[in-house]
DNA sequence: CACGACGTCACCCGGACGGGCGAACGGCGC
DNA sequence: GCGCCGTTCGCCCGTCCGGGTGACGTCGTG
Protein backbone atom coordinates (compact mmCIF):
# COMPACT_ATOMS: atom_id res chain seq x y z
CA UNK A 1 0.00 0.00 0.00
CA UNK A 2 2.05 2.96 -1.43
CA UNK A 3 1.29 6.19 0.42
CA UNK A 4 1.87 9.78 -0.20
CA UNK A 5 1.07 12.50 2.34
CA UNK A 6 0.77 16.25 0.98
CA UNK A 7 1.27 18.93 3.75
CA UNK A 8 0.27 22.43 2.42
CA UNK A 9 -2.16 24.87 4.66
CA UNK A 10 -3.96 26.15 1.57
CA UNK A 11 -6.37 23.27 0.19
CA UNK A 12 -6.47 24.41 -3.24
CA UNK A 13 -2.72 23.68 -3.52
CA UNK A 14 -3.74 20.59 -1.42
CA UNK A 15 -6.03 19.51 -4.06
CA UNK A 16 -3.77 20.60 -7.04
CA UNK A 17 -0.78 18.62 -5.80
CA UNK A 18 -3.24 15.51 -5.01
CA UNK A 19 -4.73 15.57 -8.97
CA UNK A 20 -1.60 15.75 -10.13
CA UNK A 21 0.08 12.77 -7.69
CA UNK A 22 -2.57 10.51 -8.21
CA UNK A 23 -2.10 9.76 -11.36
CA UNK A 24 0.99 8.94 -10.91
CA UNK A 25 1.95 4.87 -11.28
CA UNK A 26 2.43 3.19 -7.97
CA UNK A 27 0.73 5.68 -5.86
CA UNK A 28 -2.57 3.43 -4.12
CA UNK A 29 -3.53 6.72 -1.51
CA UNK A 30 -3.20 10.57 -1.51
CA UNK A 31 -3.51 11.69 1.95
CA UNK A 32 -3.47 15.52 3.21
CA UNK A 33 -2.32 17.65 5.34
CA UNK A 34 -2.61 21.47 6.47
CA UNK A 35 0.10 22.10 8.78
CA UNK A 36 3.29 20.84 9.79
CA UNK A 37 1.95 19.52 13.14
CA UNK A 38 -0.73 17.42 11.46
CA UNK A 39 2.14 15.87 9.91
CA UNK A 40 4.22 15.01 13.04
CA UNK A 41 1.19 13.88 14.91
CA UNK A 42 -0.45 11.68 11.77
CA UNK A 43 3.43 10.02 10.42
CA UNK A 44 3.75 8.21 13.14
CA UNK A 45 0.39 5.90 12.34
CA UNK A 46 -0.03 6.18 9.03
CA UNK A 47 3.59 5.68 7.58
CA UNK A 48 3.44 7.15 4.40
CA UNK A 49 6.17 6.59 1.90
CA UNK A 50 6.38 9.82 1.06
CA UNK A 51 5.58 13.41 2.46
CA UNK A 52 5.07 16.42 0.11
CA UNK A 53 5.50 19.05 2.50
CA UNK A 54 5.50 23.20 1.29
CA UNK A 55 8.15 25.36 3.02
CA UNK A 56 5.72 28.29 4.16
CA UNK A 57 3.33 27.31 6.70
CA UNK A 58 2.27 29.53 9.74
CA UNK A 59 3.28 27.99 12.96
CA UNK A 60 5.50 25.38 12.14
CA UNK A 61 7.22 26.11 8.76
CA UNK A 62 7.74 23.36 6.29
CA UNK A 63 11.45 23.89 7.22
CA UNK A 64 11.11 22.56 11.04
CA UNK A 65 8.54 20.65 10.43
CA UNK A 66 11.05 18.24 8.05
CA UNK A 67 13.79 18.71 10.41
CA UNK A 68 11.58 17.13 13.53
CA UNK A 69 10.01 14.12 11.08
CA UNK A 70 13.53 13.27 10.41
CA UNK A 71 14.81 13.49 13.56
CA UNK A 72 12.25 10.72 14.77
CA UNK A 73 11.67 8.91 11.80
CA UNK A 74 14.89 9.28 10.07
CA UNK A 75 13.77 6.96 6.69
CA UNK A 76 11.05 9.77 6.44
CA UNK A 77 11.39 10.48 2.81
CA UNK A 78 10.22 14.52 2.36
CA UNK A 79 9.98 16.50 -0.36
CA UNK A 80 9.88 20.34 -0.05
CA UNK A 81 7.74 22.50 -2.13
CA UNK A 82 9.30 25.56 -2.60
CA UNK A 83 7.64 28.70 -4.23
CA UNK A 84 10.60 30.69 -5.40
CA UNK A 85 13.41 29.36 -7.03
CA UNK A 86 15.67 30.62 -3.85
CA UNK A 87 19.01 28.53 -3.56
CA UNK A 88 18.74 30.06 0.40
CA UNK A 89 15.62 28.05 0.93
CA UNK A 90 16.56 25.14 -1.21
CA UNK A 91 19.82 24.71 0.93
CA UNK A 92 18.15 24.91 3.98
CA UNK A 93 15.32 22.33 2.62
CA UNK A 94 18.47 19.59 1.94
CA UNK A 95 20.43 20.26 5.21
CA UNK A 96 16.93 20.11 7.31
CA UNK A 97 16.42 16.68 6.09
CA UNK A 98 14.78 17.01 2.66
CA UNK A 99 15.19 14.29 0.19
CA UNK A 100 14.24 16.25 -2.33
CA UNK A 101 12.89 19.63 -3.47
CA UNK A 102 10.02 20.79 -6.32
CA UNK A 103 9.49 24.01 -7.51
CA UNK A 104 5.83 24.74 -7.15
CA UNK A 105 6.07 25.52 -10.96
CA UNK A 106 6.40 22.14 -12.22
CA UNK A 107 5.06 20.29 -14.49
CA UNK A 108 2.61 16.92 -14.69
CA UNK A 109 5.45 15.33 -15.56
CA UNK A 110 8.52 16.51 -13.68
CA UNK A 111 6.10 16.19 -10.62
CA UNK A 112 5.41 12.51 -11.71
CA UNK A 113 9.19 11.55 -12.28
CA UNK A 114 10.36 13.02 -9.23
CA UNK A 115 7.39 11.34 -7.03
CA UNK A 116 8.27 7.92 -8.38
CA UNK A 117 11.62 8.43 -8.45
CA UNK A 118 12.05 9.53 -4.47
CA UNK A 119 9.44 6.27 -4.32
CA UNK A 120 12.48 4.21 -5.39
CA UNK A 121 14.33 5.80 -2.64
CA UNK A 122 16.29 7.86 -4.74
CA UNK A 123 17.30 11.51 -3.85
CA UNK A 124 16.43 13.72 -6.08
CA UNK A 125 16.80 17.28 -6.86
CA UNK A 126 14.55 19.07 -9.59
CA UNK A 127 16.33 19.92 -12.54
CA UNK A 128 15.89 23.26 -13.08
CA UNK A 129 16.91 23.85 -9.51
CA UNK A 130 20.28 21.56 -9.59
CA UNK A 131 21.65 24.19 -12.07
CA UNK A 132 20.79 27.46 -10.08
CA UNK A 133 22.63 25.26 -7.56
CA UNK A 134 25.82 24.15 -9.68
CA UNK A 135 26.20 28.09 -10.50
CA UNK A 136 26.87 28.87 -7.59
CA UNK A 137 30.26 29.57 -6.02
CA UNK A 138 31.30 26.13 -4.75
CA UNK A 139 33.92 28.46 -1.94
CA UNK A 140 31.70 29.55 1.02
CA UNK A 141 31.54 25.71 3.08
CA UNK A 142 28.13 26.65 3.77
CA UNK A 143 27.43 27.71 7.72
CA UNK A 144 25.57 24.78 8.56
CA UNK A 145 22.12 26.53 8.55
CA UNK A 146 21.51 25.53 12.37
CA UNK A 147 18.06 24.80 13.52
CA UNK A 148 16.20 27.18 15.37
CA UNK A 149 14.63 25.48 18.98
CA UNK A 150 10.84 25.97 19.85
CA UNK A 151 11.27 29.06 22.13
CA UNK A 152 13.85 30.53 19.62
CA UNK A 153 11.09 30.20 16.71
CA UNK A 154 8.66 31.95 19.24
CA UNK A 155 10.83 35.13 19.46
CA UNK A 156 11.36 35.13 16.04
CA UNK A 157 7.69 35.01 15.37
CA UNK A 158 7.16 37.82 18.10
CA UNK A 159 9.58 39.70 16.13
CA UNK A 160 8.14 39.23 12.83
CA UNK A 161 4.82 40.93 14.75
CA UNK A 162 6.65 43.99 15.84
CA UNK A 163 6.66 43.02 19.38
CA UNK A 164 9.51 44.55 21.68
CA UNK A 165 11.49 41.71 24.09
CA UNK A 166 9.33 42.89 26.56
CA UNK A 167 5.86 42.21 24.74
CA UNK A 168 7.24 38.97 23.96
CA UNK A 169 8.40 37.92 27.35
CA UNK A 170 5.04 39.12 28.63
CA UNK A 171 3.12 37.20 26.12
CA UNK A 172 5.66 34.36 26.88
CA UNK A 173 5.70 34.52 30.70
CA UNK A 174 9.08 35.04 30.35
CA UNK A 175 11.63 37.87 31.66
CA UNK A 176 12.95 40.38 28.93
CA UNK A 177 16.28 39.04 29.92
CA UNK A 178 15.50 35.90 28.75
CA UNK A 179 13.78 36.82 25.44
CA UNK A 180 17.12 38.66 24.83
CA UNK A 181 19.09 35.91 25.48
CA UNK A 182 16.76 33.40 23.12
CA UNK A 183 17.53 36.53 20.46
CA UNK A 184 20.91 36.98 20.56
CA UNK A 185 21.01 33.08 20.19
CA UNK A 186 18.94 33.07 17.42
CA UNK A 187 20.94 35.70 15.47
CA UNK A 188 23.79 34.44 15.71
CA UNK A 189 21.76 30.50 14.07
CA UNK A 190 20.48 33.20 11.63
CA UNK A 191 24.00 35.14 11.11
CA UNK A 192 22.38 38.26 11.12
CA UNK A 193 22.84 41.19 14.36
CA UNK A 194 19.02 42.91 14.94
CA UNK A 195 15.79 41.59 14.38
CA UNK A 196 15.04 43.60 11.29
CA UNK A 197 17.50 41.42 9.35
CA UNK A 198 16.17 38.38 11.59
CA UNK A 199 12.70 38.93 10.58
CA UNK A 200 13.75 39.61 6.60
CA UNK A 201 15.51 36.11 7.16
CA UNK A 202 12.60 34.56 8.57
CA UNK A 203 10.20 36.02 5.97
CA UNK A 204 12.81 34.70 3.06
CA UNK A 205 12.96 31.28 4.74
CA UNK A 206 9.41 31.21 5.46
CA UNK A 207 10.05 30.53 9.30
CA UNK A 208 7.42 33.12 9.76
CA UNK A 209 4.61 34.49 7.13
CA UNK B 1 -19.83 30.62 -23.96
CA UNK B 2 -18.77 31.37 -19.85
CA UNK B 3 -14.77 31.16 -19.61
CA UNK B 4 -13.17 31.83 -16.46
CA UNK B 5 -9.61 32.44 -16.77
CA UNK B 6 -6.90 31.47 -14.19
CA UNK B 7 -3.99 33.63 -13.37
CA UNK B 8 -1.33 31.93 -11.17
CA UNK B 9 2.44 31.40 -11.60
CA UNK B 10 2.45 28.19 -9.60
CA UNK B 11 1.22 25.66 -12.36
CA UNK B 12 -0.07 23.18 -9.18
CA UNK B 13 -1.89 26.40 -7.94
CA UNK B 14 -3.32 26.74 -11.32
CA UNK B 15 -4.42 23.23 -11.81
CA UNK B 16 -5.63 23.07 -8.56
CA UNK B 17 -7.54 25.85 -9.51
CA UNK B 18 -8.83 24.36 -12.73
CA UNK B 19 -10.13 21.37 -11.14
CA UNK B 20 -12.04 23.42 -8.68
CA UNK B 21 -13.45 25.35 -11.24
CA UNK B 22 -14.24 22.97 -13.82
CA UNK B 23 -17.06 21.42 -11.30
CA UNK B 24 -19.18 24.81 -11.11
CA UNK B 25 -21.70 24.53 -12.97
CA UNK B 26 -22.42 27.48 -15.97
CA UNK B 27 -18.24 27.17 -16.45
CA UNK B 28 -18.01 26.03 -19.92
CA UNK B 29 -14.13 26.83 -20.77
CA UNK B 30 -10.90 27.21 -18.29
CA UNK B 31 -8.34 28.94 -19.15
CA UNK B 32 -5.11 29.39 -17.16
CA UNK B 33 -2.32 32.78 -17.78
CA UNK B 34 1.16 32.02 -15.68
CA UNK B 35 1.37 36.03 -15.47
CA UNK B 36 -0.59 39.08 -14.96
CA UNK B 37 1.37 40.42 -18.30
CA UNK B 38 -0.21 37.46 -19.99
CA UNK B 39 -3.69 37.45 -18.77
CA UNK B 40 -3.40 41.81 -19.83
CA UNK B 41 -2.41 40.63 -23.90
CA UNK B 42 -4.73 37.53 -23.83
CA UNK B 43 -8.55 39.47 -22.18
CA UNK B 44 -8.91 41.34 -25.21
CA UNK B 45 -8.88 38.30 -27.31
CA UNK B 46 -10.00 36.24 -24.97
CA UNK B 47 -12.77 38.06 -23.46
CA UNK B 48 -13.20 35.67 -19.97
CA UNK B 49 -16.52 36.52 -18.44
CA UNK B 50 -14.26 36.05 -14.67
CA UNK B 51 -10.76 36.24 -14.14
CA UNK B 52 -9.02 34.33 -11.23
CA UNK B 53 -6.21 36.19 -10.12
CA UNK B 54 -3.23 35.80 -7.37
CA UNK B 55 -1.93 38.56 -5.51
CA UNK B 56 1.72 37.21 -5.41
CA UNK B 57 2.66 37.36 -8.41
CA UNK B 58 6.50 38.01 -9.79
CA UNK B 59 6.69 41.07 -12.19
CA UNK B 60 3.56 42.27 -12.77
CA UNK B 61 2.10 41.40 -8.90
CA UNK B 62 -2.24 40.62 -8.82
CA UNK B 63 -2.83 44.28 -7.81
CA UNK B 64 -1.41 45.74 -10.42
CA UNK B 65 -2.37 43.40 -13.25
CA UNK B 66 -6.14 43.70 -11.96
CA UNK B 67 -5.82 47.63 -11.35
CA UNK B 68 -4.55 47.81 -15.42
CA UNK B 69 -7.04 45.65 -16.48
CA UNK B 70 -10.01 47.16 -14.62
CA UNK B 71 -8.83 50.47 -16.16
CA UNK B 72 -9.06 49.31 -19.86
CA UNK B 73 -11.82 47.26 -19.19
CA UNK B 74 -14.06 48.17 -16.87
CA UNK B 75 -16.97 45.70 -17.17
CA UNK B 76 -13.86 42.60 -16.37
CA UNK B 77 -14.81 40.77 -13.10
CA UNK B 78 -11.79 39.69 -11.28
CA UNK B 79 -11.31 37.54 -8.11
CA UNK B 80 -7.87 38.09 -6.02
CA UNK B 81 -6.63 34.94 -4.44
CA UNK B 82 -5.22 36.00 -1.69
CA UNK B 83 -2.48 33.64 0.56
CA UNK B 84 -3.42 35.10 3.95
CA UNK B 85 -5.98 36.46 5.55
CA UNK B 86 -5.09 39.66 5.55
CA UNK B 87 -6.72 43.19 5.90
CA UNK B 88 -4.64 45.33 4.34
CA UNK B 89 -4.23 42.93 1.35
CA UNK B 90 -8.23 42.65 0.85
CA UNK B 91 -8.29 46.13 1.18
CA UNK B 92 -5.85 47.19 -1.26
CA UNK B 93 -7.58 44.03 -3.54
CA UNK B 94 -10.51 45.45 -3.43
CA UNK B 95 -9.69 49.74 -4.31
CA UNK B 96 -7.63 48.11 -7.25
CA UNK B 97 -10.71 46.79 -8.69
CA UNK B 98 -11.37 43.03 -7.75
CA UNK B 99 -14.39 42.09 -7.33
CA UNK B 100 -13.83 40.36 -4.69
CA UNK B 101 -11.09 38.11 -3.09
CA UNK B 102 -10.84 34.81 -2.05
CA UNK B 103 -8.56 32.45 0.34
CA UNK B 104 -6.38 30.25 -1.13
CA UNK B 105 -7.63 27.77 1.47
CA UNK B 106 -11.28 28.18 0.45
CA UNK B 107 -13.06 24.72 0.30
CA UNK B 108 -14.56 23.75 -3.15
CA UNK B 109 -18.18 24.43 -1.97
CA UNK B 110 -17.29 28.02 -1.05
CA UNK B 111 -14.94 28.55 -4.58
CA UNK B 112 -17.91 27.35 -6.40
CA UNK B 113 -20.48 29.63 -4.90
CA UNK B 114 -18.30 32.49 -5.23
CA UNK B 115 -17.26 31.79 -9.52
CA UNK B 116 -21.24 31.14 -9.57
CA UNK B 117 -22.09 34.73 -7.72
CA UNK B 118 -19.11 36.48 -9.80
CA UNK B 119 -20.60 35.13 -13.15
CA UNK B 120 -23.83 36.35 -11.96
CA UNK B 121 -22.38 39.88 -11.63
CA UNK B 122 -22.62 39.84 -7.86
CA UNK B 123 -19.63 41.53 -5.70
CA UNK B 124 -18.95 39.07 -3.11
CA UNK B 125 -17.00 38.68 -0.26
CA UNK B 126 -15.35 35.14 1.03
CA UNK B 127 -17.62 34.85 4.50
CA UNK B 128 -15.00 33.93 6.82
CA UNK B 129 -12.90 37.07 5.63
CA UNK B 130 -16.13 39.36 5.45
CA UNK B 131 -16.17 38.60 9.72
CA UNK B 132 -12.95 39.00 9.86
CA UNK B 133 -13.60 42.64 8.46
CA UNK B 134 -16.36 42.98 10.81
CA UNK B 135 -14.11 42.82 13.35
CA UNK B 136 -12.68 45.42 13.20
CA UNK B 137 -13.17 48.62 15.26
CA UNK B 138 -15.41 50.40 12.96
CA UNK B 139 -13.31 53.36 14.54
CA UNK B 140 -10.77 54.30 12.49
CA UNK B 141 -12.43 55.26 8.94
CA UNK B 142 -9.27 53.31 7.66
CA UNK B 143 -6.10 55.29 7.18
CA UNK B 144 -5.76 55.62 3.38
CA UNK B 145 -2.74 53.14 2.85
CA UNK B 146 -0.65 56.22 1.81
CA UNK B 147 1.63 55.05 -0.39
CA UNK B 148 5.18 54.99 0.29
CA UNK B 149 7.34 57.62 -2.04
CA UNK B 150 10.53 56.18 -4.11
CA UNK B 151 13.14 57.27 -1.77
CA UNK B 152 11.16 55.65 1.56
CA UNK B 153 11.09 52.66 -0.16
CA UNK B 154 14.59 52.57 -1.12
CA UNK B 155 15.08 52.92 2.80
CA UNK B 156 12.71 50.30 3.50
CA UNK B 157 14.27 47.99 1.31
CA UNK B 158 17.60 48.88 2.97
CA UNK B 159 16.27 47.82 6.34
CA UNK B 160 14.69 44.51 4.51
CA UNK B 161 18.92 43.59 3.86
CA UNK B 162 19.33 44.25 6.94
CA UNK B 163 21.39 47.37 6.48
CA UNK B 164 21.44 50.23 9.58
CA UNK B 165 20.84 54.00 8.46
CA UNK B 166 24.07 54.44 8.13
CA UNK B 167 25.02 52.08 5.64
CA UNK B 168 21.76 53.08 3.75
CA UNK B 169 22.77 56.42 3.64
CA UNK B 170 25.96 55.87 2.43
CA UNK B 171 24.90 53.38 -0.92
CA UNK B 172 21.78 55.88 -1.24
CA UNK B 173 24.85 59.07 -1.24
CA UNK B 174 22.61 60.63 1.77
CA UNK B 175 23.15 61.30 5.18
CA UNK B 176 22.25 59.45 8.37
CA UNK B 177 19.87 62.05 9.56
CA UNK B 178 17.85 62.02 6.39
CA UNK B 179 17.47 58.60 6.02
CA UNK B 180 16.42 58.94 9.40
CA UNK B 181 14.00 61.15 8.17
CA UNK B 182 12.87 58.84 5.88
CA UNK B 183 12.11 55.98 8.06
CA UNK B 184 10.36 57.88 10.71
CA UNK B 185 7.84 58.78 7.68
CA UNK B 186 7.49 55.90 6.69
CA UNK B 187 6.93 54.65 9.67
CA UNK B 188 4.20 57.03 10.15
CA UNK B 189 2.98 55.74 6.75
CA UNK B 190 2.67 51.95 7.37
CA UNK B 191 1.56 52.69 11.00
CA UNK B 192 4.71 51.26 12.72
CA UNK B 193 7.01 52.31 15.11
CA UNK B 194 10.06 50.25 14.53
CA UNK B 195 12.04 48.82 11.68
CA UNK B 196 11.44 45.01 12.44
CA UNK B 197 7.51 45.90 11.99
CA UNK B 198 8.37 48.09 9.11
CA UNK B 199 10.33 44.70 7.53
CA UNK B 200 7.58 42.63 8.72
CA UNK B 201 4.96 44.38 6.65
CA UNK B 202 6.90 45.66 3.75
CA UNK B 203 7.44 41.58 3.15
CA UNK B 204 3.36 40.73 4.06
CA UNK B 205 2.41 43.67 1.46
CA UNK B 206 5.17 42.52 -1.24
CA UNK B 207 6.65 45.77 -1.17
CA UNK B 208 9.80 44.03 -0.62
CA UNK B 209 11.61 40.47 -1.34
C1' DC C 1 27.65 9.68 36.16
C1' DA C 2 29.22 13.43 33.20
C1' DC C 3 28.40 16.01 29.31
C1' DG C 4 25.96 18.90 26.23
C1' DA C 5 21.73 21.23 24.65
C1' DC C 6 18.03 23.88 26.09
C1' DG C 7 15.87 27.11 28.91
C1' DT C 8 15.73 30.61 32.43
C1' DC C 9 17.45 34.84 34.60
C1' DA C 10 20.67 38.59 35.74
C1' DC C 11 24.09 42.46 35.23
C1' DC C 12 26.77 45.99 32.58
C1' DC C 13 27.53 48.95 28.74
C1' DG C 14 27.92 51.27 24.37
C1' DG C 15 25.62 52.39 20.43
C1' DA C 16 21.94 52.45 17.33
C1' DC C 17 17.43 53.61 17.07
C1' DG C 18 13.00 56.36 17.31
C1' DG C 19 10.54 60.71 18.29
C1' DG C 20 10.07 65.61 18.34
C1' DC C 21 11.41 69.77 16.29
C1' DG C 22 13.19 73.07 13.05
C1' DA C 23 14.93 74.49 8.49
C1' DA C 24 15.98 74.90 3.69
C1' DC C 25 15.51 73.84 -1.30
C1' DG C 26 13.27 72.50 -5.72
C1' DG C 27 9.30 71.25 -8.44
C1' DC C 28 4.53 71.09 -9.42
C1' DG C 29 -0.07 72.88 -9.81
C1' DC C 30 -3.33 76.50 -9.22
C1' DG D 1 3.00 84.28 -6.50
C1' DC D 2 1.54 80.87 -2.99
C1' DG D 3 1.12 76.43 -1.19
C1' DC D 4 2.03 71.60 -1.11
C1' DC D 5 5.01 67.78 -1.34
C1' DG D 6 9.18 65.39 -1.51
C1' DT D 7 13.86 65.65 -0.27
C1' DT D 8 17.70 66.93 2.36
C1' DC D 9 20.01 67.93 6.72
C1' DG D 10 20.69 69.02 11.55
C1' DC D 11 20.17 68.62 16.89
C1' DC D 12 18.55 66.70 21.33
C1' DC D 13 17.19 63.06 24.16
C1' DG D 14 15.35 58.93 26.10
C1' DT D 15 15.19 54.14 25.45
C1' DC D 16 15.31 49.84 23.65
C1' DC D 17 18.45 46.94 21.61
C1' DG D 18 22.55 43.87 21.02
C1' DG D 19 26.93 41.87 22.88
C1' DG D 20 29.56 39.97 26.53
C1' DT D 21 29.52 37.14 30.47
C1' DG D 22 28.07 34.33 34.28
C1' DA D 23 24.93 31.34 36.57
C1' DC D 24 21.57 27.53 37.62
C1' DG D 25 18.25 24.02 36.60
C1' DT D 26 16.43 20.12 33.64
C1' DC D 27 16.46 17.00 30.47
C1' DG D 28 18.23 13.26 27.33
C1' DT D 29 22.37 10.87 25.51
C1' DG D 30 26.42 8.64 25.79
Amino acid sequence: MTTVLICDDHRIVREGLRSFVQGVPGVERVETAASGEEVLARYPHERPDLVLMDVRMPGLGGLEATRRLVASHPDAKVIMLTAADDREQIAAAVTHGARGYLLKDVSHEELCAAVAHALDGADLVEPSLRRALLQREPSRSAPPAAALTERELQVLTGMSQGKSNGQIGRELYLSEDTVKTHARRLFRKLGVNDRAQAVALGFRRGLVT
